[in-house]
RNA sequence: GCACCCGUAGCUCAGCUGGAUAGAGCGCUGCCCUCCGAAGGCAGAGGUCACUGGUUCGAAUCCAGUCGGGUGCACCA
């Protein structure tokens, strides 16, 4: 086994080599898969320090029961000498002991590979393409878009762990409906700017008569020839008086009494260009940046919509029909049938067919959607969408729609799954908090941030898994730092830092010349640290970068609790005076688990703090 | 009504894609520094893994159904 081989890897190795010797002297039949074989520490360390079910898996393969397919393979295993001991246990279980040198090298390995150590080949350079985020350019991140943000970043670092090549990308919803009121709501800020009306604290609710004066009343005017409509809607947040601010300073009163059809598509473009400005500054404070920012409005104008649609038509997956009434416990009063081109969303499991284009002929967005997954198939091998639940309704028609354009020509589908991520539900001192963009009254990413600290989000919305609900208690989040898991497991790190700090004033550095004085305790550390790869490699396997979190909680108890022996104990602590080469051995393991901590929280995007 | 997610200790949650006696934090009980390693640690109590059936060597995990909670169900995004 080679030096940077990590021990888990060694030893997997280790066990198919023993299998694959079992299949060749005939005790196990060939072509027999080890897919299912797994190698894993035992759940009680009396156990051991490695755990494999091969038997249990192969033996009904074999024609043979468990026990007697592990003494094959236990036979075979002592030849091996850094195997101590080979059990066969349970059911079927074969747990190894390994010499404590195994875990030395293991140790070595870790330091030598330092800030790769963790990192994996499963992905085999595949190319994925990881869209996160990607909310509407109406305003700044809220705390509702939060959790998808943190968990989308740290999954497409952990994939670039595993060996994928991720691209992190946006996908921006500038074609829709909500950018022409954002564009209307920038129109009127520009008026307000140069001083032709006032705008109004709540002024969308067209009820709001309370006030009789000309300028309510030259607002409403405004605002309904700005919105199109009588029953006007605005973005009333206060984030637009600068946009409105800036265009009256570039443009003057030009606008002041043009007509909507002139001042739109302009008006649009700036305040869409402002809002994505905002939400990238935003997501920087999370210490999140994409790649690459794709617009829904050119992927229409690009006319790769109308080839999606016309390849749909040729295979009969899109057809012109009515829909069915909306099923829903209020259907709208002025619903009416309408013949539209809907896609066979149907055919995969979708309770009905899906329209792609509206009534007036403009695409929807599943339309415009499923051209954009197309595209973003083309040069990715996998796809992977990080999605709001709240959007879970729409992931079959999505699904399939991809399916089908991404094995157009008989070849089999491109990968592409959605990962939906469940609600954050908002409190504030035990309390519901709701929030609404259009009331300009909700909490701010930037607040939050500002608040509590990036690190304490990101971290707190790693530590629970995505499909679960969760809640985030805004003073409880503010207030108990010292009860957050970011802090506990930051402090490990910081602790080992200032070991390490104090023990170079003494003249002490780290060492690997003694590292066979290392007990117990301190190889049951390694064994931990040695964990990080595999967890690596599971947790990309699942996309469940959450798990390293939890890892990293384990690691950094493992790690408390060791210094804590010192305490009482002088000799257990990792600068002993008088045994400077213990000394040396012991901060060549801190170094080591500091190394791991610092890898962890880097897939994760938390700092590894020095000093708290 | 339909679809998706969830249901594990008093509370908040893990549980390595089917493994061994189900784990952690908070809270509770009892301990561990007369400064220099207590932002921490040790021990204890606390469980019908919502319920019922099924699949198999083996189920908290997979399947079916039931009951609870959440989300969504437009040509919105």
């Amino acid at each position: 086994m080679t030096q940077t081989k990590t021990l888990y890897a060694a030893y997997a190795a280790l066990i198919e080599t023993v299998l694959t010797d079992l299949v060749a002297g005939g005790v196990l039949p060939a072509g027999t898969s080890f897919a299912n074989v797994t190698l894993e520490p035992p759940r009680d360390a009396a156990h051991g320090d490695l755990a494999t079910n091969a038997a249990m898996v192969l033996a009904k393969g074999a024609g043979t029961n468990p026990r007697a397919l592990a003494e094959a393979i236990t036979a075979k295993l002592a030849a091996y000498p850094a195997i101590t001991a080979a059990d066969i246990a349970g059911p079927g279980f074969i747990n190894l002991r390994l010499a404590p040198a195994a875990w030395i090298e293991e140790l070595r390995t870790l330091a030598a590979l330092g800030d790769a150590y963790g990192r994996s080949a499963i992905g085999q350079g595949r190319r994925v393409n990881v869209e996160y985020v990607s909310a509407n350019p109406t305003g700044p991140m809220h705390m509702g878009h939060c959790r998808g943000a943190v968990v989308g970043d740290a999954l497409a670092s952990l994939l670039e762990w595993a060996g994928h090549a991720v691209t992190r990308e946006y996908y921006v919803n500038d074609a829709g409906a909500q950018v022409d009121v954002l564009a209307a709501s920038v129109y009127l800020r520009y008026l307000e700017a140069i001083g032709i009306i006032r705008f109004f604290g709540t002024p969308w609710s067209a009820d709001n008569s309370e006030s009789e004066s000309d300028e309510y009343d030259e607002f409403v005017k405004r605002a309904s020839e700005a919105t199109g409509k009588v029953d006007f809607e605005l973005y009333p947040g206060s984030y637009l008086e600068p946009v409105g601010i800036a265009l009256a300073q570039e443009l003057g009163d030009r606008f002041a009494n043009a007509s909507r059809s002139d001042w739109l598509i302009l008006f649009r473009t700036r305040a869409v260009a402002a809002m994505m400005d905002m939400i990238r500054e935003d997501l920087a404070t999370l210490g999140i940046k994409h790649d690459l920012f794709s617009s829904e409005a050119e992927l229409q104008a690009s006319g790769k919509v109308d080839d999606a649609e016309a390849w749909l038509r040729t295979h009969d997956l899109v057809y012109d029909g009515v829909l069915e009434a909306p099923k829903g416990k209020a259907p709208p009063e002025d619903w009416e049938p309408v013949q539209l081109p809907l896609f066979r969303s149907t055919r995969f499991g979708d309770d009905q067919d899906r329209p792609i284009k509206k009534s007036n002929g403009a695409w929807t967005y599943f339309g415009a959607d499923l051209a954009y997954h197309f595209q973003k198939a083309q040069s990715a091998d996998a796809l992977v969408d990080i999605w709001g639940a709240d959007h879970a309704g729409t992931v079959k028609r999505i699904k399939a729609a991809v399916a089908a354009l991404t094995s157009a020509d008989g070849g089999t589908a491109k990968p592409f799954e959605v990962k939906l991520v469940q609600m954050v539900q908002l409190l504030k001192g035990g309390q519901p908090f709701k929030m609404s963009k259009r009331s300009g009254n909700f909490v701010t990413l930037a607040d939050m941030v500002d608040e509590v600290g990036k690190d304490v989000v990101r971290f707190t919305m790693l530590t629970r898994k995505p499909d679960a609900q969760m809640d985030f208690d805004f003073d409880k989040v503010v207030e108990a730092s010292k009860d957050n898991p970011v802090f506990y497991v930051q402090y490990a790190h910081a602790r080992i830092c200032s070991t390490l700090r104090k023990a170079a004033e003494a003249g002490l550095a780290p060492s690997d010349a003694a590292l066979e004085r290392l007990g117990e305790e301190e190889i049951a550390l390694i064994r931990r640290a040695a964990q990080f790869p595999r967890e690596i490699e599971a947790a990309a396997r699942a996309r469940e970068p959450h798990r390293i979190a939890f890892y990293l909680y384990d690691l950094a108890a493992d790690l408390h609790s060791f210094w804590n022996l010192g305490n009482d104990r002088p000799e257990k602590r990792f600068i002993v005076e008088q045994d400077a080469a213990l000394s040396a051995a012991r901060l060549f393991l801190a170094t080591a688990i500091g190394q791991v901590i610092r890898n962890g929280l880097g897939v994760l995007g938390v700092d590894a703090v020095e000093t708290m």
